[in-house]
DNA sequence: TCCCTATGTAGGCGATGTCAACATTTAGTT
DNA sequence: AACTAAATGTTGACATCGCCTACATAGGGA
């Protein structure tokens, strides 16, 4: 049949598209109503799936967190200490670039505003491994005499802000280009070496 | 008169009203019509000042720029060097916590995607500022061997981050909450002290 | 088979951004 | 002072949006 009554994968559709349409046209471009209109289905179809707009949004942050600690996870296979810090913060940053838009949502105050339970979860969960890790460094001499909670605060300031002068077009002007990757890393070290 | 045809200064009034809007309600909640209600002015006569939504959102992000970068102006009377660094790099902060409704229009990316010529102007000279006082720094000894490049995106990071870590709600709950203010400074003087 | 739930459709409501046509006020020129 | 042009405000309209309600269809147990 041409289309079926029903479309079968609404939701993963409905999500797929969504960080499409975030990508080339920002938060303000998206709406339930042009979603629905690009996967041929009815205006309202989508609120069988997301009851509302926040809640489509959300279920894209919960997939960008999710995607984010599986990038860092694969950072995990150095051995613990500072060295594997660097490298947790290197992949973070490298995931910022590659999934600008998805990066995008987690920065946006008007959708973590409206964050959910499980989104919070995830990133308390993920803020819980970072302070860890650096316990960890520090029982292997790392900054042994700083006060974790100012090492902790210090990492997430580094990394978010790093990620965010990286991905966000307004800094792109003053930021050097050449050889960024190269002076991102040089940067973290100022930290973590 | 009652209520004059003309409302005298509806530009400012559009600036200030908007401003207080988003401090309590969001720039989701921010809208034209609204603000026209408010101020007890057609619905349409806001856009003889700002023809399009987004370039209220500008000129808001115009003033806060120039808010900002008085703030760090002020931070100048220290003489030359790191520790007039760590002083812009507080005052930054500071600023950010004080008028966090306009830093978070700064950091929206959405507004900043249609940043005018005059804000980028702003931000470009800002950042200038910033690399000089780099530069200063290093002449007088302060991690003179480092790549200014690489100093210039550490300080950007660790601001721009630590602003973000401190006004975002969703940071929060992992970050520390005893002394918060002295753990900040604590955490900007591993890179500038 | 029958029913319940999940999913999709059709229509509508109030609100929004923006445009066009018109009104009033202010400022500048003669 | 009279005339005119520009600035500023009003009214009405249109398309779009989020979201709601009522209804239609499909699929999966009992």
């Amino acid at each position: 049949m041409q289309s079926p009554y029903h479309h079968g994968n609404l939701r993963e559709a409905l999500l797929t598209r969504a960080i499409e349409t975030l990508n080339d046209r920002g938060v303000e471009h998206l709406s339930l109503r042009a979603l629905a209109r690009d996967l041929d289905v009815s205006h309202a179809a989508p609120l069988r799936h997301f009851p509302t707009k926040a809640d489509l949004l959300n279920a894209i942050a919960v997939e960008g967190v999710q995607s984010l600690i599986a990038a860092t996870d694969a950072a995990q296979s150095a051995p613990p200490g500072s060295g594997r810090l660097r490298a947790m913060a290197l992949a973070y940053v490298d995931w910022a670039i590659a999934h600008a838009a998805l990066h995008g949502v987690l920065r946006n105050p008007d959708v973590m505003r409206h964050a959910s339970d499980d989104l919070r979860q995830l990133l308390i969960a993920f803020a819980e491994r970072q302070k860890q890790e650096i316990e960890a460094a520090q029982n292997q001499g790392w900054r042994k005499d700083t006060d974790p909670d100012v090492l902790f605060l210090h990492l997430v300031s580094l990394t978010a802000g790093t990620a965010i002068v990286m991905t966000e077009d307004i800094y792109r002007d003053p930021v050097p280009t050449a050889d960024i990757r190269h002076k991102v890393a040089a940067s973290i070290d100022l930290f973590l070496k």
